[in-house]
DNA sequence: TTATTAGTTCTGCAAAAAAAGAACTAAAAA
DNA sequence: TTTTTAGTTCTTTTTTTGCAGAACTAATAA
């Protein structure tokens, strides 16, 4: 399979736009396209400033910010001080699992307003405890799915 | 339980942050924690502009945003005007679906690379594949999730 | 020691998001 | 018909975010 530089840069875009309605700011999809899309897949800082065409400190905030996320880290190689940038594959489950850490902050404060509530309109109270329940059951199915993702490895490798 | 106006005000700017965090437009969450915890549970724009020291315009947007993403909705009453705007308590499962939609895109994207990407890094691309099934699972117990929501509403009602 | 490399942090500036206030609209009331 | 109500939309201002470029830092190299 030959893929021209152009295919990449097209896909990093669309890479970008679905990361940014959810939120990210500009580059961090960009950047997280690229190295998506990288062969070797670990690629020196200057390697995504060039691609990316953007300064420096745009690239150090939005690899700060990715960090933060887990969906960077990097590596070294013996005598060589460049860092070398990947997208952090192994650690997704935990991306994935920070992601959902509004739903629990969300539920506790849902679990308060119920605690605060008068009893006077006991069907808005239930639809509330039913929000409630819909986020505990999230939390409670989480590391089930977790299991079924484990499972799903084991049969795809 | 009687619930000062301060009381009410604090847990309004509690949600608010928890929503902001979330990445929500900063008036968006505190108007829905408002309606949260709003007596009766239905408030007029007034009511909201007055208690939020909003502008009308703010409030105006606002709710177009919510209602956007179904968290609000309005009802109203015979022979008055007004709209009375409330949580849509009832429609919080399809708030939580939409949520997971960037799964759904982000999987297509990921699904996209692999098909793009070389043999020559073989334990990324497996890395990325297992992303692939995280997202996949997700996806297929989500109407598991909705189901064992439906059963715990009906042993709590 | 001085120079270079690999970034990071700081200083503005431009663009985008959010809010205010005014102007507007549609329906109902007087 | 005019007025009021209940919002919406438009215009301007303010705030926040994102970026570039320069200055800086820490480590290596010459």
């Amino acid at each position: 399979m030959i893929t021209t530089e152009a295919k990449i840069k097209e896909q990093v875009e669309k890479i970008g736009v679905v990361c940014d309605k959810d939120g990210f700011p500009p580059l961090a999809g960009r950047l997280l396209g690229f190295l998506m899309l990288a062969e070797p897949p670990h690629k020196t800082f200057d390697e995504m400033v060039d691609f990316l065409q953007a300064s420096k400190s745009a690239v150090s905030n939005t690899l700060k910010f990715l960090e933060a996320q887990k969906m960077v880290d990097y590596i070294t190689f013996a005598g060589d001080r460049k860092r070398y940038f990947r997208m952090n594959v192994e650690g997704w489950g935990q991306v994935v699992g920070q992601r959902l850490d509004f739903l629990v902050n969300m539920q506790e404060k849902v679990k308060e307003v119920l605690a605060i509530r008068t009893t006077d309109h006991p069907e808005f109270n239930q639809g509330l405890h039913n929000i409630y329940l819909l986020y505990q059951t999230f939390i409670d199915e989480l590391p089930r799915i977790i299991q079924k993702w484990e499972e799903a490895k084991k049969k795809h490798t």
